[in-house]
DNA sequence: GTTAGCACTCTTTGCCTTTCAGTGCCAACT
DNA sequence: AGTTGGCACTGAAAGGCAAAGAGTGCTAAC
């Protein structure tokens, strides 16, 4: 059954309100404040055919309506009114950006910032590494007896938390050699393909084999652990919505949270092309239980900068969250563009 | 005026039995389950003594007693008895640290997550730098046109994450050589020592000064700031216990434990030398209102690992807290002392 | 110094009533 | 056919009240 235009409206405001306000949304409200023209009994009728449709609810039998979950799947899709950030808030993000070394850790950092403290929710992001980055430069810098820390430039980022261990009885020249070894092979080569191209090296160099499988060992742990760049902000933003009152909701939201596997996992699970990408509800497994994730993934040309996204309430205010987002995303574009 | 044994005893067995239950604790209780040779009332005067003392306290004329925060203090101080690892956590504290590359900041947050873990508390713990390092080698490694990353190893730790701009009319060759000078300056010194050097370079090298100046900046923000090495565990471990049931104590508390800077102040304020610290209530003002925190400060030989903490109600297990905190750092000491 | 006994206090719980916001339905109206 | 005013009905929320229960303080006797 399609949906008439005036019960368009209707659900429109419903959601709006509940919002707004986190109480059961009644006909009378409605009537007074937005649908002058008509009178509560016909509004009633309305909400009662929404109800029978499934995108409202009554939490009993003389209580307003509340939305359902496919409701504000609608809402996002096709009811909500586009939001516009003001002067003040998009000066906010501005000033977020402006002290900047051009470093991508600190970028992510800054983005979920503003993000948080715009839209009030908690946010997360990951900074983007699927493996596409080119390899610029690679260099083993020894810091210990038995250990090194392993440097690689590429074209988007420098890797500079993989700790590799080296053979006792090897010479400091030897790991020099070893390390020219490495960057005449891995140079200008994508992280996936070296993730790959450890059987063919391994014959070829016996006596810096040891090296080499550290090398690579650190590359794919680089590539296929997302959690080190996981970024939260503003965990606490999320006691200032009354469905988390309760203790125990307040404890599983928490619990997710605070885990950066699973921050992980929400983030870089699903279709990445898309630009602003919503889950709302228990959808996917990764999402607390009545959460909604707005995400949205950030590139320059075709390079992914990283993923950001907002986790809150289903009430969560969409429209304000999307507008950041956007806003935050033009601003980082232009940032990357003018450099 | 002193305590006699007994009311010692009666204090011992309200503190213990408020950790426990977190409920009042009455005469009865304390005559039936732990005094049995002497009657109800005998404890009921020697509570009301030990209310006059300000010891203890009621919530209303007639309920339990409530250990006040001079209890909390006196017990700690005299009256706990000590408590004692199970072989289980020992060895899960064992386990915790079996897969480690030495690497400082990984041992920082397995001791934080076993700690939390195995108290059911909140950790904190920040990895100690206080300028007494020794420069070992300085390294700039150039990974853009115009920012380099600056590594320094020193005889505690690798610091890799500040980063310094290269003037744009800088040559190769040049910032090798730089790099050479800044090492041959720098070795052996202590950190504290090159920050307060900066004059002294300043008129020798004036070709070089731009980069110096950006080594001495990251170096003396490595030793000031010490944020970066907060590591933060269980944050939703506090939920677990009955005095954050209410959303603004746990907002209060959330806000504080989320701030890596008060993090930080709270760990490195106050006397470093003592190896088990505790700090009962809003004692201190980084410490969020009606809240314990128990530190320990772990070195080997001489040099200071770091400081470890947990962080939770007055209504602490102090017993289990400390031993898990002793029981952490004496394994600790064992790994650094086997290397 | 200890204790049994008792009066007293305060919270907790259940129960009842009232109030109120909101709905659903129906007959009348346009 | 859609809209509306009127009205009965429902369930939550709030207040009042009594009974139960947990604890205490006090006192007189041991």
């Amino acid at each position: 059954m399609k949906l008439s235009d005036r019960k368009k409206k209707i659900l429109q405001i419903v959601v709006d309100e509940y919002i707004t306000n986190a109480q059961p949304v009644s006909s009378k409200s409605i009537t007074q404040n937005y649908m002058k023209d008509v009178s509560s009994a016909t509004v009633r009728s309305e909400l009662a055919a929404l109800e029978e449709m499934g995108y409202l609810s009554q939490l009993h039998t003389s209580s307003g309506r509340v939305p359902s979950i496919e409701a504000y799947k609608l809402y996002v899709s096709e009811l909500m009114d586009k939001g516009r950030l003001t002067g003040k808030e998009l000066s906010q993000i501005k000033t977020a950006f402006a002290r900047q070394s051009g470093n991508l850790e600190e970028v992510v950092k800054n983005a979920a910032k503003v993000i948080s403290e715009l839209t009030d929710y908690t946010s997360i992001a990951v900074a983007a590494h699927d493996g596409d980055d080119v390899i610029e430069k690679i260099s083993i810098f020894p810091f210990k007896e038995d250990t090194a820390l392993l440097l690689i430039v590429t074209d988007r980022a420098l890797i500079r938390d993989k700790f590799i261990d080296i053979p006792a009885d090897m010479t400091d020249e030897q790991l020099e050699s070893a390390n020219r070894l490495v960057n005449r092979m891995f140079k200008g080569k994508r992280l996936c393909e070296v993730m790959d191209a450890s059987l063919e090296a391994e014959s070829q160099f016996e006596s810096y084999r040891a090296i080499f499988d550290c090398v690579i060992d650190a590359i794919s742990d680089y590539v296929n652990n997302k959690s080190g760049d996981v970024v939260l902000e503003g965990e606490d933003k999320i006691l200032n919505h009354p469905e988390y009152a309760e203790v125990d909701k307040m404890k599983n939201f928490l619990s997710v949270v605070t885990s950066r596997d699973k921050i992980a996992n929400m983030l870089t699970s699903g279709e990445n092309d898309i630009e602003i990408n919503i889950k709302i509800g228990g959808e996917s497994s990764d999402i607390p239980e009545d959460c909604s994730l707005v995400t949205a993934t950030y590139s320059a040309g075709d390079v992914k900068l990283g993923t950001y996204g907002v986790i809150g309430p289903l009430r969560m205010d969409y429209q304000k969250v999307i507008s950041v987002l956007e806003g935050v995303g033009k601003i980082l574009e232009d940032m990357v563009n003018k450099k």
